[in-house]
DNA sequence: TATGAATGAGACTTCATTCAT
DNA sequence: AATGAATGAAGTCTCATTCAT
């Protein structure tokens, strides 16, 4: 016999899976009440009870996803070894990526014009690139990386490439080869920022 | 004395710039057939009159955003300087970016998950990426791009970067400083592609 | 064949009666849009396209009724006569009160808890007692109203006893004989405002 | 220590009390279950539990206000003087009007067209109007009051003016200068009523 | 006694679409 | 070509009620 608690707990997390299932499937636009309800295997009215309101499911789901999405980094040391493993790392995932991180990537493109989640993403991206921004420094401070090269704009190109990459994968699977992108895509940063000379 | 063909054509533009406007200002969800038609200072109707139904509206912006994203490059012929020149035109336009382009950066986001647009932009995808794959491969035959990189990967490489950087930039614009992308991501790609001693 | 704006006003009168009646029957509590549009013949979504939401439909109709309760009062000057006459004339529409009329009695009485409403009616008060004041004072004036009495305090009195009256009649018409009324209240009016010896 | 009685008791008061609040403060229209329980210091499925279902509570409330509105009437004899003290303290009272009182009025007003809470008001209507009534008939016969007045309509235009002032001062209390009512009201039936001649 | 999880009916509202003007 | 009246499906949200804890 479950607690309150339990139940609605595990409520919840059926309820915010079958929203990430449902992004995926048919993007934010047809994500209705009903539809999660059901598909979790509740009532229709299960969510605005829940959640109160749709919105608050949106913004939980956003928040819910994409934590820890590369993992086995937490111990590796900032610097150009870290940032070439995070690459390598997240363009692997994106061969078995789930249902959250799909989530993600359609919840971060829909962000730019919707005013309730712009802020939500504004702030991960910002951690994202403060993380790479990390790596690059470390990096010229023990001298693999060029001392040429600005943290800042690294971050927002690394940044950028992942997410373009992974939404051009998403809308167009047979297009991108993870695996083989894997190498290449190291191999071109490692390029670009090995010290001159 | 405008013809009869010109009037309509008048309209149809007026109607498509304002469903460009709204689609960045709000969101693909929040365009609506009413809105279109009164933003281009007509009726309700309007919209309707001209094309039919709504999902016809939303092909039509689909097709008529991002053609010549980056002026200036048809005589340029293929190789790496063109390439870098695309990128350095891409996230140059990204400083004056106008409503259809990014409209195009919306709807080629949205289209992940919405099976009426996810063949537009997966066409256009792929025309990009072979555009992109040209110039390698041009760059490999003249002996200016290492003859180690595979022109496919390259292309979806740099695709993703241009397109993610540019959502980024929607997202939070003070995040991404374009001038001084340009210089800096053009040489991280020129390190990463030139030819290995 | 009717033209557009002919259908509209047309609309808009059976939504205004139907809601009217509704409003009656069973209270504002249960007026609901597509009561309101299937009673007056015609969809469901009817009222929201005249009158946009519900709010603007009710105040509408706070609005629209009660316009010239009493016929016949307009050549008649200010002055206890005319004051009389108000009195006997709303005891006796009573007996034949249209649904305008029971429908603003019902709105009237709600409005002390709906803050949307409560400003049309605390301004329709005020013209009423304004109008029953102003014959108190040509009473006085002219000597047919003992010069003791406060105006304002006669109109609030007035006013309180009529919409008590018709309230009382609302909730159990038998109870209230509004034939012998008009005679009684007029009758208790003339001897209670009459000159003191 | 508190019997299980007791403790059902206090909080079938505090919750009577929380209805009555929320009833003057938005009207019967958004008196919810929840929105009760919880003012009342309970959790939302209080009143289900204790009063079965929401129509059990409206009609405790609608019984449980306005028990012996006037104080100190008791001992008084019926007759004119008791009329007239009755009149000169209910318009008192308004000026201290608690929440029960007004939750009466509230329900009394809406009670015209709702059939559960109809055959409450209509009783309570009719008692009160027995009431004085019965004044009118012993000021007749002890000379007091003129012989020609009909007891039962006097009755119907007191109970009607009562309450009309009283929901004319819950629209808007700046209107109603309760105070100098109770002086000018009294009289104005004191003169109404007398003997002729 | 009291809480609160879950349901489902019913309300308001938005909006694409049809059709008459 | 253009307008806008009317429809009805579909969505969000509120809330009384049931039932497990």
């Amino acid at each position: 016999m479950p607690t309150q608690q339990e139940r609605r707990d595990q409520a919840e997390t059926a309820l915010l899976t079958a929203a990430a299932e449902l992004v995926v499937e048919q993007g934010v636009r047809s994500l209705t009440l009903a539809r999660v309800g059901e598909r979790a295997g509740y009532s229709r009215g299960i969510v605005t009870h829940h959640f109160g309101a749709k919105q608050a499911l949106v913004e939980r789901l956003a928040r819910a996803t994409q934590t820890g999405f590369v993992p086995g980094l937490e111990d590796v040391p900032p610097g150009l070894d870290r940032l070439l493993r995070l690459i390598d790392g997240y363009l692997g995932e994106l061969g078995r990526i789930g249902v959250f991180n799909q989530a993600f990537l359609v919840l971060w493109a829909e962000s730019a014009t919707q005013p309730e989640l712009a802020p939500i993403f504004r702030e991960r991206d910002a951690a994202f690139r403060k993380d790479l921004s990390d790596d690059v420094q470390a990096g010229i401070a023990d001298g693999t990386i060029d001392s040429g090269v600005t943290p800042g704009q690294v971050a927002v190109a690394v940044v950028g490439q992942l997410r373009g990459i992974a939404l051009q994968r998403l809308l167009d699977p047979q297009s991108v080869d993870t695996k083989r992108l894997r190498r290449s895509v190291t191999g071109y940063w490692r390029r670009a920022l090995s010290p001159v000379g």
